[in-house]
DNA sequence: TACAAAACTTGCCGCGCGTAAAATTTTTAT
DNA sequence: ATAAAAATTTTACGCGCGGCAAGTTTTGTA
């Protein structure tokens, strides 16, 4: 391997003893050529170490083989884990991923769908930042590029939408928690930057109703993504104040109950389901730090692999031609019992 | 904006007025045109909301604007945090970065490489994965295209190495905890992964000696980067067995910190410098999470800022033709006092 | 063995832009 | 006002590859 540097393709066939329109197919789809033929590419490609210049490719195909993974903020590690899935099964499908974050921000989402635009996409797949998305742009953006939106829905975007079912998440822990202990309250944002937390919010009243408890919101002011930090500052206001309503807090995500475990542990408040404890805390996402808490925090889990297989799935199967309309998949989560309710 | 959908430069700079190769200065340097034309341009740029192709941009600049950044691992807040910072003084230099992660993967990081070069990037910013990753991929790949280390130095490659001082990071947590309470033993994994782990036990070793006291180190088994986990798993070992050796644990980096805090939490041992406590847990890195753990996790900072701002400083002086000899620039780290310690 | 289908070759054009050289215009300095 | 310098225009070519059409070879089938 490397023996000579080649320059371009018309080099490399000749050095291959095929044709270059033949090597061209070759690369475009190493399927679309006789075996025999394959096989001389492949040798030469050994001995010769040559690689198609991504830019002259890209220039000519209408569709190119790229395809955007956006994310809302790679800080996030239940973001960053969903990504990684999301872009090994886009490397396995023979496509190239390119993973951008929006940081939070709503100029940057903008501005990677510019960026993404000019990337000609075969796809993208979108977790948008939600209710401080910029609604037109996004909209305009799925006119133009096969876009799957996943986490968070923008009501009728793109081709389809994959996330989670989660008012079955919030009915599912509501469950638990009445069953072992006080009904719970709900811990929240006021206005929560993720539309998922209104259907989880639904959900929790929706469930507490159905057992004949009075729902109880909590919700504390905050902006922006530093949830962890906003749970400990809102969550330690309210235990030097009042106090929780049901000594049962269900928090909006798990984010937001990391902070609350903090604030509880600065307030010298103990939390679990063992007698001596003085309050439950559980979340919502099974997030990658959720198992690292102390205690250990009680949650639903997403199901991670559901999501970023089928949304990658419906990508592809829109790319390869079959029209759909638009649906929303969604997938249940399971309940994830630790200590800390 | 957005009147007619202009197809390419040639159509641009007919609606504009101005001539085909000037319009390509300007998209290269806008400062490069003379006022006046500067300005036409521009108010065509509004009119006609056009944007010029980058593929055929970039097959033909023998310099692209791309610039890469590659970390081991995005799903660890650490690296996202600082990567995040990277990219955004890139894009405000007039680069577009594109962020890669090699997932701990020592193929993953190969990749990488090669994708990274067929993109004919102006400088890429490498935290290699370290130990694992193919040292004879990594060289060949600097000699092609500018690279700056971070993180974690690979000896003698690249442009220059841009990092925190690891040793003393461990004199300083060192002389805190001495001067504390009990003199710590040291925590860490038999085969790091980060070659920063070595420099921290080296300075760790050193700062003890230099007080007068024999270093203990604690070395369990544990590959791959779920360092939590195998901070748990073996903490709690450990915790089973004889006990740690000392009633102060200074761990090697915050994540096997985390893990170990929550083995204490599981075997019922109290954390902290309060009287009551039977241990207290330090680490190093000051990663986003170590804030939100029970208790606060006592730790060195490292300074992200400094780091990603003289990471990009460096890349761009080498890019813009300053010529200097590789250095290592290594930042200081500052003591977080919180209560694990 | 013949014959059609499939695969390949040859030749050529186009994509959108970078870039170089020479001619022309505009600006700045004398 | 005039010369020199700087900026712009014109002209022309090349980058590396995709894609098409027509002709040639190989393959599989009867």
């Amino acid at each position: 391997m490397g023996e000579v540097k080649v320059k371009n393709m018309e080099e490399f066939a000749a050095l291959s003893g095929i044709s270059r329109p033949t090597v061209s197919k070759y690369f475009n789809d190493p399927g679309s050529v006789r075996a025999s033929t394959r096989e001389r590419i492949e040798t030469a490609l050994e001995r010769y170490d040559y690689r198609p210049n991504i830019f002259a490719m890209n220039q000519n195909r209408k569709l190119t083989k790229n395809v955007g993974i956006i994310v809302p903020n790679v800080a996030d590690p239940f973001f960053a884990e969903i990504a990684r899935k999301i872009e090994q099964r886009c490397v396995e499908a023979g496509y190239r991923p390119t993973l951008f974050s929006s940081h939070g921000e709503t100029d940057h989402e903008v501005d990677i769908l510019d960026t993404l635009r000019s990337m000609k996409p075969a796809g993208v797949l979108m977790a948008p930042l939600g209710r401080s998305s910029d609604r037109g742009a996004v909209e305009k953006f799925c006119e133009e590029v096969p876009t799957v939106l996943f986490d968070s829905n923008l009501n009728d975007l793109g081709l389809s939408f994959v996330g989670s079912d989660n008012p079955q998440f919030s009915r599912l822990i509501v469950d638990y928690l009445c069953r072992t202990g006080a009904p719970p309250c709900f811990f929240e944002m006021k206005n929560p930057a993720n539309p998922n937390a209104n259907r989880r919010r639904q959900g929790y009243i929706q469930a507490m109703e159905a057992l004949g408890h009075a729902p109880v919101i909590v919700k504390v002011d905050g902006e922006g993504w530093d949830f962890e930090e906003i749970g400990r500052r809102e969550g330690g206001r309210v235990l030097q104040g009042d106090g929780f309503p049901s000594d049962t807090v269900l928090c909006s995500n798990d984010r937001l109950a990391i902070g609350l475990l903090t604030a509880c542990y600065e307030n010298g408040v103990q939390v679990g389901r063992d007698p001596g404890c003085a309050i439950r805390v559980a979340g919502q996402d099974d997030h990658p730090f959720a198992r690292f808490t102390c205690p250990p925090l009680t949650t639903i889990a997403q199901d991670y692999e559901a999501i970023s297989r089928h949304a990658v799935e419906t990508l592809f199967q829109a790319i390869e031609g079959e029209e759909k309309s638009r649906e929303a998949i969604l997938f249940e989560g399971r309940l994830v019992m630790r200590d800390s309710a």
